[in-house]
DNA sequence: ACCAAATGTTAGATTATACTAATATTTTAA
DNA sequence: TTAAAATATTAGTATAATCTAACATTTGGT
């Protein structure tokens, strides 16, 4: 294991990398809040320490070894915040930067505890898949809330956000991870939809909101 | 707050000031397992930022800027490592790693968290108090085992040391705190004892052992 | 009261992590 | 297809936290 810093970097290269496969440069300094050429020589450390593989001007990958780094980190991410929230009586939307300090908590003994009495789950309270303790992750194709026509039905299985002023938001809207929606009306203006929910309330939603939040399409 | 290793330096200038008065920095050294120079710069630097007073080849202090510093790092291990036992149900011996870490963690709703389901305790599971969320702590004066004398009667109240092979120690003379405990015979030789455990068990501990561990002395 | 031992400080080097300013490469768009 | 924009790298600096080697002060025993 390397410092916290490492730790951080290799988080934010998987975390990219989900989204584009390539890590670039830029895309690490704007995520951790640092200047190029901070995360130039991070990187080449990194390269030597074979966590990534980097070549000058082209992007950034994880290594086998870097990517089994980040999916431990992720997972004591994950099982932190479920735990904040399950055992602990958090609310979804303030247990992220908790969890940020916690992942980098160096004990077996604490996050096989954590998973013990969680029984062993499958998801944080995001929706996002916890890997198991060999770094194995449930990959889950996903389509947004955004992409669905008007009339479908789906059940929203997790959310593209950990920042707390979006939780909110869906918190003052009242929508769920679990929750079962229909698609009332999709404005062809802007996209906006509006959808029922299982309570019978209408809800409407930017797309801006929409398509941070995925859903699982039920086939009438 | 300053950095981790700043809280740490805080941390045991705390701890040894509660034996000594005043701290020397070779017993800094000494404990943060760091090169006396190191220590000195250090120390330095906490007395620019009014943590600690210090004049050269004297000793250093805590100011009340420090000691509340300190107080709110001590609360929070404590917290951490009576939640560790009783929720997460961990044994004493295992639980101070976890704590030195978790002790860093900027949460002031993670640790409120923890008191409100601990019911806001008053000592952590080696029987150390724990101060409250203003940096109050009930001081106790403490009786040493160790200077019991024959057919004395008490009961145990803390011990002096987290270190696991010692916890490991006493779990296998099967001693805890809260235990009451009546002195058998005491040698005059090396000063080990040897109690009456309520269970009826006989124990012998040598002196090394017995004056790291505080009682409460019964008055008949 | 003095010198040796114990303890503490200074000077200078090293590594990790950050920065700014200057320079280089790649991409894009006229 | 080439110049401007976007992106990335290098060079040089700074700070935190550590070290070793050399030097200074305090303490304790005769």
């Amino acid at each position: 294991m390397g410092s916290l810093t490492e730790e951080n970097y290799i988080k934010s290269i998987y975390a990219l990398s989900q989204v584009t496969g390539e890590v670039y440069v830029s895309e690490l300094a704007r995520k951790l809040e640092v200047k190029l050429p901070t995360v130039n020589s991070m990187v080449k450390r990194l390269a030597t320490k074979k966590l990534v593989a980097y070549a000058p001007y082209k992007g950034v990958r994880l290594t086998e070894r870097g990517k089994k780094e980040a999916l431990s980190i992720v997972r004591k991410h994950r099982l932190a915040e479920l735990f904040l929230v399950k055992i602990m009586s958090l609310g979804w939307e303030e247990v992220h930067d908790i969890a940020e300090q916690l992942e980098h908590v160096n004990s077996e003994r604490f996050y096989n505890r954590i998973d013990e009495m969680l029984n062993y789950p499958k998801a944080d309270p995001h929706g996002e898949p916890i890997p198991d303790s060999n770094g194995k992750i449930q990959v889950q194709k996903r389509t947004s809330l955004g992409d669905l026509a008007e009339g479908e039905t789906a059940i929203i299985a997790a959310v593209a956000e950990d920042e707390k002023s979006f939780l909110d938001h869906l918190n003052a809207k009242q929508l769920q991870i679990g929750d079962r929606i229909t698609i009332m009306k999709k404005e062809l203006f802007d996209n906006s939809i509006t959808l029922k929910h299982k309570s019978g309330k209408k809800i409407l939603l930017t797309h801006q909101v929409a398509e941070r939040i995925w859903v699982e399409v039920i086939i009438p």
